[in-house]
Formats: structure tokens, C-alpha cells, sequence
DNA sequence: AATAAGGACTCAGAAACGTAGCG
DNA sequence: ACGCTACGTTTCTGAGTCCTTAT
């Protein structure tokens, strides 16, 4: 009982020492948000270091490029053989990534293939900045496939580095830090208030749908996705039919107005008016809906939804334009993020 | 000072489960 | 009404990050 005393009264933040429900979750997101302030000289800094006359801090600075960029995870090394054979950014192999000069109209390809962590394969062709692209040549010259290619760094080498630019900076901040500064960017980007809630929110859909993929989270297509798109389209193909109809009687109704001239008719095209306007509103919803699962085949939006976004960012868009967050979250999300819903205003910025 | 071992915590996707809506 | 199914939610369990401690 005393659990649930604590849970209950005490965990709301009025008793010091006591943390309050989520507060752990909160902090993450304070040291991301904290980045925010510092990145840019970050990013300066890793580009000066790119010319550096030390391999290593060479290399780290490449791999921190590569972790800010793309959001790759640290890449612990990790004992081989007893685990699968998985990679992170510091511990990739020169077989990892191809080069090439100029591919499909851009300079500076870097094409990566490697397995990352639960065995999910990271691909992606990405152009890089010239110096970046001539380090990596450099990194590989003289090695096997099968040598790292960042052979003078580990993760504990890079993380010391960035504490020492940040108190609480580490690897993986980079990743919390690019997801939610993403969402919150998408966000602005997307929203049109224009549009209905089911507009608004095929647009937060894809800007949680940027995120994931920046952070590379995939599912396999769900056995029954094919079947249950056919369905929806069938749904979709019925509804324009009964939207035709409805066309056609708005028509008739006028014309029969047009004739007689009499009240009942007039009431009548109103009606047959009213009804289409709703055949053609649930018509859009289903074409949305179509959109949203269609796009969102092989993305899994829980992942980065629960763990990488700030759910301040969240609560403050719906909000602003009045959604409920029922709608994006369900009930054992909002107890997770109930100081969030708690705290954040319209107005708040990530 | 560098490295290994261990462990707390976080993150990952899918299987299992329950239920609302359908014919 | 009643079983079915598709879907969202919960549970499960293993993988990866990063810190602390021991050597």
C-alpha cells in the first residue's frame, strides 16, 4: 500500500525527494533540449577537426558527423561471436559503406548497408561534404572489408569528448535531440489550419513518420497489409459511387424545383445537398486514411512516438490547434506522459 | 592510465491478447 | 443476435548504451 501511497499522492513533484511520475523521461528530454543551445558550436567544432592533424580526432569527428546527421547509434564494440553480427557508428566496417564520387546527379555518395541493432538493416545513400568524403577515403586506405573503419576510436573515447563539451552529453542524445527537434520542425511544416482533424492529423502521422525513418525504425509488412488495402479500397471504390448518386440527385432535385417552384422541392435539394457534402467529407477520410496506411507500410511509428519525442512537443500542437490528445495518444501513453500534458502550454517550444 | 566485467536503464520489434465493428 | 476478423493495445524478451567498479 505504501507503492501505491507513493504513486498516488506523493509523485506529484510537492515532495521534494520524491520523484514525480516520468520525471526520468523529463530529464532525458531537458539534456536533448539543453544540446539544442550548444549544437551549433558543436557542429562547428567537428567540422574543424575534420582537417585535424590527429587521425583519431579525425575519425571522431567523422563519426560524429555521422551520429548528428543521421542519427546512428554509438555502436558499442561488443564480443564477437556470442551475439549477432551487428554495428553501430563506431564500430562499422569498411565493408559497410561504398564510396562514389558522384551518383544519381549528387557528389559525394556515401552508400551504407549494415545490420543495426536487433538485426534491422540500415541502408541509405547519403551525400556528404567533400572533406568528410575525403577522410573516409583515407580511413579505408590500406584496410581489408573486414577492418574497422573508424580503427582508432570507441564509443567511451567519443562519449568522454562530448561530455566534456556538455554536462550529460552522450552519443545517444544526438538521436533523442534530432527526433524531437524533427517532429517539432515537421510539424510547423505540415500543419495547415485549414484543415480538419483528420487533415491535422495525417499530417502529425507524417511528421512521426520523418522521424522514424530518420531513426531508421522498420516492422515488416504486416501479413495481412494487402488484404485489408484491398478492402479499404473497395470502401473508397463504393463511396465514389454513392457520391455519383448523390450528384445525380442533387441534380434531379434542382431540376424538379426548377418546375414546380414549390417549397417541399426547394427543401428537398437542400436535403440531397446536405447529403453529399457528407458521402464526399467521408469520402476525403477514406482516402486519407488510404494515404497514411499506404505510406506507413514498413514504418513503425511506436518506437520513436514512446521513447524519442518529446511529448511537450506533442501536447503543445494539439493544443494550438485544438485536437484532442486522445487522437494521438491512448490511455497508457497519457498516464506515461502525464506530466507532460500536465506541464506544456500551446506555446511550448522544444 | 587503460581495459574488462557487470549491471541499471533504455530501446526494439513482434507475439499474444482483447475487443469493437462487421456481415 | 452471434461468430469472425481486423485492429489497437499489452506483454514479452532480447539487444544496445553508458556508467561504476575492479584489476
Amino acid at each position: 500500500w505504501c507503492k501505491g501511497w507513493n504513486k498516488d499522492r506523493a509523485r506529484d513533484g510537492k515532495y521534494p525527494g520524491v520523484p514525480f511520475q516520468g520525471e526520468k523521461d523529463w530529464q532525458k528530454y531537458e539534456v536533448a533540449r539543453r544540446l539544442k543551445d550548444v549544437v551549433h558550436t558543436i557542429r562547428a567544432q567537428y567540422r574543424k577537426d575534420w582537417k585535424s592533424k590527429e587521425l583519431k580526432k579525425q575519425q571522431r569527428a567523422v563519426a560524429l558527423y555521422f551520429i548528428d546527421k543521421l542519427a546512428l547509434r554509438a555502436g558499442n564494440e561488443k564480443e564477437e561471436g556470442e551475439t549477432a553480427d551487428t554495428v553501430g557508428c563506431c564500430s562499422l566496417r569498411v565493408e559497410h559503406i561504398q564510396l562514389h564520387r558522384r551518383l544519381d546527379g549528387q557528389e559525394h555518395v556515401v552508400e551504407f548497408d549494415f545490420l543495426g541493432k536487433d538485426s534491422i538493416r540500415y541502408y541509405n545513400k547519403v551525400s556528404v561534404e567533400k572533406p568528410v568524403f575525403e577522410n573516409l577515403q583515407l580511413f579505408m586506405k590500406n584496410k581489408d572489408p573486414t577492418d574497422d573503419l573508424f580503427d582508432q576510436l570507441t564509443t567511451t573515447f567519443l562519449n568522454k569528448h562530448l561530455q566534456r563539451l556538455m554536462d550529460g552529453l552522450t552519443a545517444k542524445v544526438f538521436r533523442t535531440y534530432n527526433a524531437s527537434i524533427t517532429l517539432q520542425e515537421q510539424l510547423k511544416a505540415l500543419t495547415n489550419p485549414e484543415d480538419n482533424v483528420a487533415g491535422k492529423l495525417l499530417s502529425y502521422n507524417r511528421a512521426n513518420r520523418a522521424v522514424a525513418i530518420l531513426c531508421n525504425h522498420q516492422r515488416s509488412v504486416p501479413k495481412t497489409f494487402a488484404r485489408s488495402m484491398e478492402v479499404l479500397q473497395e470502401k473508397i471504390d463504393a463511396k465514389k459511387k454513392q457520391v455519383e448518386e448523390a450528384q445525380e440527385g442533387v441534380k434531379k432535385a434542382e431540376d424538379e424545383f426548377k418546375e414546380t417552384k414549390d417549397a417541399k422541392a426547394e427543401a428537398n435539394v437542400e436535403k440531397k445537398k446536405k447529403l453529399l457534402k457528407r458521402l464526399e467529407e467521408q469520402l476525403a477520410k477514406l482516402n486519407v486514411q488510404a494515404t497514411d496506411k499506404e505510406e506507413n507500410k514498413q514504418i513503425a511509428l511506436g518506437t520513436s512516438k514512446l521513447n524519442y519525442l518529446d511529448p511537450r512537443i506533442t501536447v503543445a500542437w494539439c493544443k494550438k490547434f485544438g485536437i484532442p490528445i486522445e487522437k494521438i495518444y491512448n490511455k497508457t501513453q497519457r498516464e506515461k506522459f502525464a506530466w507532460a500534458i500536465d506541464m506544456a502550454g500551446e506555446d511550448f517550444e522544444f
